[in-house]
DNA sequence: GAGTGGTCTAGACCACTGT
DNA sequence: CAGTGGTCTAGACCACTCC
């Protein structure tokens, strides 16, 4: 004998899945799904809540419960790298017309807001660890979001890590006022003289805290991805860390692998 | 003025923070809980959903509410598929000893299950658009789930396409009992000829649906990963596509991007 | 059997949305 | 204002775990 409030999931859920309740219907109010069920209304918000979890419908308070639509999705690839590889030694006036963010998204710069923050720390033994440097060893942190405006919410929130020692040499690289560096993080550290050699990208999912659904404004129902991107120079040594914070309803990260030929 | 199931959340989700609470403790029970807060049950009960939700606490029936311990993740990386290209010219005896999955995770064949199913379907507009070929084009459509003896969960439900017409060369390719196919994808593309060019994986994130829930052991407050992998030829023509659902609390994923020399 | 969480009820009252 | 969902109560009864 199935519970209640699951068998009433269950029939709402194959309602939307088979088409008869399409996205941005209302759903009966959770007085008449009550009566209907010959049930509680709580049993019904249970019956609900399970819908919300699964990211199937939207609570609209005073207004209804309704079909949620799918979200338009940003595409960021990881040929960005290369490309910002190729635009950091160009002059400041080229680079300035897009950053990296735009390649992804087909937008111009002017949609983009940014908000930065500086701060000098001392390394813990994660960051230790990932830069092969000593525990104590001084880090810059920046912190970053990025908003698209035509949008309201912004979607990424990304924490980035410098070793001191390596960027202190262009002491604009430790002022927030500088920021966004046109031609992004390559750009920077091609002004202390390092380059690239490669790029690794970790990729996990999981619901967000409650700072992460406030901040990149997630309704319950959707996770987020995280991506710590840490890059390597020519000798492999580990120059900067991000870790990334994207909404995972909004974001597709597409990844390309070329193959050797045989 | 909060609401108190929000305040009594925080006081649990700082106290975890803090670890004051630590991973495994058993939390008060949610009537000492209710006392505590002066309270009723329903309302403390809207907390530790919170907290669930979050991925933060985990509910055992009859036996308390227990702080959540990490999962330990296994790695996925993009560079399993240059090795298995390497591979997929190999002697069968040599293909035999190991396979992908294991190649990533560090384990031998025999921790490993596989189940699969064979079926033939006609292209719909998605598949006809990836692999540019008509609607109504003949599809070989394998489901797969890959499993960990050692956990009794299994770690990745896949769904992949071939097209029909590419691999009919091969009688074998179409049989379910030749599975699992030692050397992988690339080996089956190969025995008709195919060589790939580069691969393509896009990764979004959202909460599981009751099914995936079910088949992965999702506890709620985890999110699944969904890999779209598409595979190109040597000539760049879609050869293969596969859709993997992982478990995000288990599953991380590295991508390796190498830059070329200034 | 004692203690725990899970399901469900019936209803009060509040907060928000639309007319 | 009427109608909607949001918060909260006080308690009954069931299901599970462990001793």
């Amino acid at each position: 004998m199935a519970k209640a409030y699951e068998r009433i999931a269950d029939e709402l859920r194959r309602s939307i899945r088979a088409g008869e309740l399409r996205p941005g219907d209302r759903l009966p109010s959770e007085t008449k799904l009550a009566e209907d069920h010959r049930r509680s209304v709580p049993t019904i918000r249970d019956a609900l809540r399970l819908l919300q979890d699964e990211g199937l419908i939207e609570k609209l308070h005073g207004r209804g419960n309704f079909v949620r639509k799918p979200r338009t999705t940003v595409l960021r690839t990881n040929e960005r790298h290369q490309w910002e590889k190729d635009r950091a030694r160009e002059p400041k006036g080229e680079r300035l017309k897009t950053g990296s963010t735009e390649h992804d998204t087909g937008l111009t710069v002017n949609d983009l807001v940014f908000h930065a923050a500086y701060r000098e720390i001392k390394a813990g033994s994660e960051l230790a660890d990932v830069f092969d440097v000593p525990e104590g060893t001084a880090f810059i942190e920046r912190t970053f979001r990025t908003r698209y405006d035509a949008e309201n919410a912004p979607f990424t929130l990304v924490t980035s890590y410098l070793v001191r020692s390596l960027v202190e040499a262009n002491p604009d690289l430790l002022d927030a006022a500088n920021e966004p560096w046109p031609g992004g993080t390559q750009s920077q550290l091609h002004s202390v003289g390092i380059e690239l050699g490669r790029i690794e990208e970790r990729v996990t999912a999981r619901p967000p805290t409650p700072e992460e659904a406030e901040e990149l404004e997630l309704p319950p129902g959707t996770s987020v991805l995280l991506l710590r991107k840490t890059s390597y120079d020519i000798e492999g040594r580990a120059v900067e860390m991000s870790d990334v914070t994207l909404p995972g309803d909004r974001t597709e990260m597409l990844f390309t692998t070329p193959l050797e030929r045989w």
